[in-house]
DNA sequence: CCAAAAGTGTTTCCAATACACCCATGC
DNA sequence: GCATGGGTGTATTGGAAACACTTTTGG
């Protein structure tokens, strides 16, 4: 979906075009983010979009999704899972599409920043405060948003959002600023680390004015179904 | 999917051919079943497949998999929701095809005698024992396995696989054939109550030389979320 | 009175919650 | 010595789990 440039053109024993659609999150600045592009030209000129593309025929889903991913967004090797697939008749006025949805996660570290200069048109936006969307991608983000809280609380997911090494408290305000509520310190931190999901890694960081806080980072940096919350 | 008669012309600016595959599950006879349909043309005569179905350019994939239901199946108004999407590149030997997968419950009442008396070549089949299927369809089912389990334990859907009426040993025995395990009859009568999924109906059942159970229905017969388990 | 399935309460245990103070550092 | 964020332990509670006997009916 999104910008792409082809034009449609059924033919006899038409089949709906096949896009994916890419809902990237980040934590950044103190808010869920998602990263979104602005279309360039068409009916949707100017409205913004999730980054997409065609599926072409020699590729998988989840290829595609890695590509557009690698193309749209400059990132790779990030955590990414299949979201939902939208079919409504009429979410295109250009024809018919389907768009099956991929979620994903990147870092606060590496969170594109050489990828929005080159492009003037694509920017993180705050989850709460969405400008007003292409097709029916804000629909998209938002169940985007239901799996990611949801997946918190009951897998490791959070890893793709957090650099290699972290404190505690960083970990915690990611899972806060997702959930929208707070948590409380010291049974956050009791749990995260009765359950294993973190290892001390030894080193401590330096802050201003306060306690050195102690760098961990996750046991395992594979999708893993853990009791969190 | 399955045994869709259409023969796969690729035009230029080719899209994948798009079906929607129904993983229909009820549980008969003290097992978990899933319908399939034996296919009888083409390079996969013979295998058994999911029913399912092209997705028409003017109906959206709900509508879709609503119709393949009621055509393939014989069944309306059941529960049903979108499961997930298969995309691999060789799911299909004839040619690229995408299959979004549905998950249905149908009632243990109504498992469509009819409908499997009129074709000769459809059939319930036990979970734990599939014959080989055409393309990916045995992954799909065990897709659909894995979120119905899933989806017992905090939603009310076991209501898509009840009669109207029925006994709490009877709702009991469904939930220990789909999770695969024994369940404590008091505890599951108490939390099933306390939470409010079912209420009495006043009647009664005789069965045989024993005392008579109550018949309970549930409160709502719309998805919910809720802890059961 | 026997067989067969329905129905019912209590105790135990663990995990989630609530809660307040001391620690290390930079200025 | 004070401001800043880091770090820790315990008591309470509520829900899950374990567990065995009585009831109603038909034959």
């Amino acid at each position: 979906m999104s910008d792409r440039k082809t034009t449609i053109a059924p033919s006899l024993n038409a089949s709906p075009l096949l896009a994916v659609d890419m809902v990237i999150f980040s934590v950044i600045g103190g808010t869920l983010k998602v990263l979104l592009i602005r279309i360039g030209s068409g009916p949707y000129d100017g409205k913004w979009a999730l980054p997409g593309g065609l599926v072409r025929m020699d590729e998988s889903l989840d290829q595609a999704a890695e590509r557009v991913l690698s193309e749209k967004a400059g990132v790779d090797d990030i955590y990414l899972e299949q979201l939902y697939t939208f079919g409504g008749v009429d979410r295109d006025i250009r024809g018919r599409s389907i768009s099956v949805a991929y979620f994903a996660l990147v870092n606060s570290d590496r969170c594109l920043p050489a990828t929005i200069e080159y492009y003037s048109d694509i920017a993180w936006y705050d989850t709460a405060r969405l400008p007003k969307t292409a097709f029916d991608h804000t629909k998209i983000v938002s169940a985007g948003i239901e799996r990611l809280r949801s997946k918190l609380g009951y897998s490791n997911i959070a890893y793709g959002l957090l650099p290699k090494e972290f404190t505690l408290t960083e970990l915690q305000t990611a899972y806060e600023i997702i959930l929208g509520h707070e948590l409380d310190k010291r049974n956050f931190r009791k749990k995260i680390q009765d359950i294993g999901l973190v290892k001390e890694s030894g080193k401590v960081r330096k802050s201003g004015q306060s306690r050195p806080a102690r760098l961990y980072s996750f046991t395992e940096r594979k999708p893993r179904m853990v009791d969190v919350l």
